[in-house]
DNA sequence: GTATTTGGGTTTCTTCAAAGGACTGATAAT
DNA sequence: ATTATCAGTCCTTTGAAGAAACCCAAATAC
């Protein structure tokens, strides 16, 4: 009688993506929440207080809530400063993505541009030159585009 | 009186990411979106049909909604099949999200795997190969971590 | 040639999440 | 002791997701 409500209702939220078995899904479900990569864009730009995450337009209920989800998630810890406040900083797994910031910001320059030109230049520190434009690679450094990779299935695949 | 209708109300939705003057942002504006992202996996894995993309779980009502924005945005194009049904296919700009997805994949792989293993392999088609995790280059090829990488102000840049 | 199925949606309803503003509590500065 | 700052929480309103029912045109079955 009341299996519907304990199956459903103890967490009920936006139906999940974690039972599909695909990197992908796992990946937006942690990442595909409003305003996620945009707290992490700031967190690459050096942002690390609340309440500078704040100035990019999200609220302040939703800020606390992504804050929470990614510290959880080890993609960003919290560290107190002098006992006031705290601040917020990319784990390694957070770097991590940098390929998808980038990926999806280039994607952004070329198909919906500026009027005036490339919004953020993202260049190398070391020489100043802007990086190549993002692309899947063979193992032995040849682009690719899209029609020359397929996927097959691996051993985590479903069974 | 009825400026306020005019403004808002035309296509009031959640805050718009677009007057950020920021490609992720405007890239975010129209991926960002509950499961396009994974409409698009199925695109790339040759998925086409209405009833098709509805096996991965999406309902009916979003799934309409969300063809529909993908093909005003040039990313699928929409083609009639012998009078009857209709096919969805990405277009130039949508395979140009691979990219994108294989980022976000290959993150996944690494973070949140399945315990078997990797999940879905991909691979260039002409050697059987995988192909190399997702990384930014330099210019000249060297792969770069985030570390290596900043971003500086291009001439489209907030003015 | 009418009846049924199929593909591709739309409508309606309920529930959840985002937006936004007010409020809180703990430390720090005056 | 009073005010300001930082980092949240709480509350209300509104929009979007989920689910199921309904719709309609074309094809197919009988």
């Amino acid at each position: 009688m009341f299996e519907k409500l304990i199956k459903y209702n103890v967490a009920m939220k936006y139906k999940s993506f974690t039972a599909m078995n695909c990197s992908l899904a796992q990946s937006l479900e942690i990442l595909g929440e409003r305003w996620t990569l945009l707290i992490l864009r700031d967190a690459f730009f050096g942002i690390r207080r609340f309440e500078d995450f704040l100035k990019t337009g999200i609220s302040r209920n939703v800020l606390a809530s992504r804050l929470k989800r990614l510290v959880e998630e080890g993609i960003l810890e919290k560290l107190p400063v002098d006992g006031k406040s705290s601040e917020y900083r990319l784990t390694n797994k957070g770097l991590d993505l940098q390929p998808v910031l980038l990926s999806m910001t280039h994607w952004g320059d070329k198909y919906l541009p500026h009027p005036d030109g490339t919004r953020i230049i993202f260049e190398e520190k070391a020489t100043g030159e802007p990086i190549a434009p993002m692309s899947a690679y063979s193992a032995d450094g040849r682009p690719l585009i899209a029609r020359e990779i397929r996927g097959t299935a691996g051993p985590g695949a479903k069974n």
